[in-house]
DNA sequence: TTGTACGCGTTATCAT
DNA sequence: ATGATAACGCGTACAA
């Protein structure tokens, strides 16, 4: 019960420190008591105290840099609150927390930003897919520092973990959703963000995987959005007057609005069942006005707060990881249980 | 950055004994330097250090007892889960869970696995709703036992907090969801647990608040089934044959594959849809078959592990729970996201 | 009324 | 190669 190092020491004859040394790797230490050491160890199951490490840590001060590409996305809003709170229950073991964030996708300004990551202990980003940006992050890790992929992954990066949403789940409950909304039957147009963002891929991906079961579900057109509220309404709309056959929408990204705009200019018995992502406030209000009939949650609170949580175990309990995707799952929101 | 009562000690030209004395109010200190001291602590923003707490606190060795009407429920296994997760975890501190099961819902014997608590330091219990149960854990809290209600509440007895669902929420949300897929026009048969637990009846209760706005919604009829498989089979199959005008099922407690089993004995272009809550694996089994529709889920595992964490923070770290209700919101899920 | 000293488990820096 | 020792912040028992 409890093993501590002072325990282990007493049992083997030697001093903490040696102890110490064996199970941190840091030694010269005879491999004879090394190996004693770290079979008594093993048998006895010493794991290391947290709250003993944490405070023996505090002369670290780590420092954590928020990286996000999120102005005027409201999404982020609720992704930064959890950062914050995560941040503030941590600021007494000296853990602090900066934040900078940038509008659009240009991946010159995420470098700009990542320059002044250079003096942080951990980096939680959500990267935009460029070659470049993928060097600077194996560079930090290869520097020791610890890096985590937020709302977005970089797969083939070095970073040590991503949390976030599982796209392509998001793409097949969708479909399944629609499917028991309209009992089978739809003609949908989708509305993408854009087709460069590998999360939006995955998610139309999914949705057409899942419709190959739902015959009487067929895909009649697919807009593209960059993210722009008024590029939304005018493609969204374009594409209902061109495709009168379509009963239903599947609204990738953001720009849920100006989307919903769109359908509101179509009298109230054409308007089509609409899905969306997200509960940004203006989603909601579309909700409230019949629109929007449910939305997947993405849960940006635990993502932020997880992906800070992650951070804090490494740099103050050093505790890694324990797995490398942290998948939240999408949840079936109506105006209900919003 | 960081205050510690060793810098208000300095501060304030005094040892680091007297700040302890005022901040924990177990003092005779002068008045003049106490107001003193609390306002520097005040100014400061002066918050003890978890980690050192804990480090401090290690010889108490604090014990949580675990009181569940678990027996024959799956419905527990996963909040179980979440429970031994989380002690897992508090172990090192010295934490340990003792976990008392019974079968059905007799107060008697409840009393006798209360007796077995005596010893402990926190009580989680999801309770009967008796008052000699209610007097058991008013006594336990003026015997300066921590108290959660996990699961079902006792909201008039003086126990410290409740983790659980929204259960009036949980009814809001399947009727609206009933409105979605049946397009608004459905006759509803209610499968109640029994009208003796308050969360059922909160369910309902909450069902039909939300129907007053759906004018296609009406409820055929009502049965209670005790939680019985048999029981449950029967009754639902009897409603069936009375009111043959029923299309769509809510399933408000266990007894989910009785009922299930009711609804196949009807030819699939008379069966019900039907919307049941939890998902346990004779349910999701259900959903495979494309008997029941969709679930409400009540997070059973983050139940288990919420009401251990706040156990552990009120004993290890001597923090006390920050709001009396912890509802989780019910979670919609097709067979595609359980 | 106030100060001092030790222990909790770990890390890090001294000495030997 | 190994041992001793001083932090880290808090609780507490004891001394003044």
């Amino acid at each position: 019960m409890m093993v501590t190092m002072k325990k282990i020491a007493e049992l083997c004859g030697v001093s903490r420190g040696t102890v110490d040394r064996v199970l941190h790797g840091r030694g010269r230490v005879s491999e004879e008591t090394a190996a004693n050491i770290r079979r008594v160890a093993q048998e006895l199951g010493y794991e290391p105290n947290p709250a003993a490490k944490a405070l023996a840590a505090r002369k670290h001060q780590p420092k954590v840099c928020v990286i996000l590409p999120s102005e005027g996305n409201a999404f982020f809003d609720d992704v930064i609150r959890g950062l914050r709170t995560a941040a503030a229950e941590y600021q007494i073991y000296g853990l602090s927390m900066e934040l900078l964030t940038m509008k659009g996708y240009d991946p010159e300004r995420m470098l700009t930003l990542l320059d002044k990551a250079a003096d942080a202990d951990a980096v939680l980003i959500d990267p935009i897919d460029d070659a470049r940006i993928r060097e600077r992050i194996d560079a930090f890790v290869a520097a020791g520092k610890f890096v985590v992929t937020v709302n977005g992954d970089l797969p083939d990066s070095r970073r040590h973990c991503y949390v976030g949403s599982d796209y392509e789940n998001g793409g097949v409950t969708a479909c399944a959703l629609l499917e028991a909304f309209t009992h089978g039957h739809a003609v949908v147009g989708v509305v993408l963000g854009s087709r460069s963002i590998s999360g939006h891929r995955a998610r139309l991906g999914g949705f057409e995987q899942r419709m190959e079961r739902s015959p009487g579900l067929s895909i009649a057109a697919v807009v593209e959005n960059d993210d722009d509220e008024f590029t939304s309404f005018e493609r969204t709309k374009a594409m209902l007057q061109t495709h009168p056959d379509i009963t239903a929408l599947f609204l990738i990204a953001g720009g849920v609005y100006g989307a919903c705009r769109a359908v509101k200019e179509f009298a109230p018995e054409r308007r089509p069942t609409v899905i969306a992502f997200d509960s940004v406030p203006s989603t909601v209000e579309m909700m409230k006005e019949g629109i929007v009939q449910a939305i997947l949650y993405q849960h940006p609170y635990r993502q932020g707060h997880r992906a800070m949580e992650l951070a804090f175990d490494k740099l103050v309990n050093g505790r890694e990881p324990y797995k490398e995707m942290y998948l939240l799952n999408h949840e079936i929101r109506l105006l209900e249980n919003v």
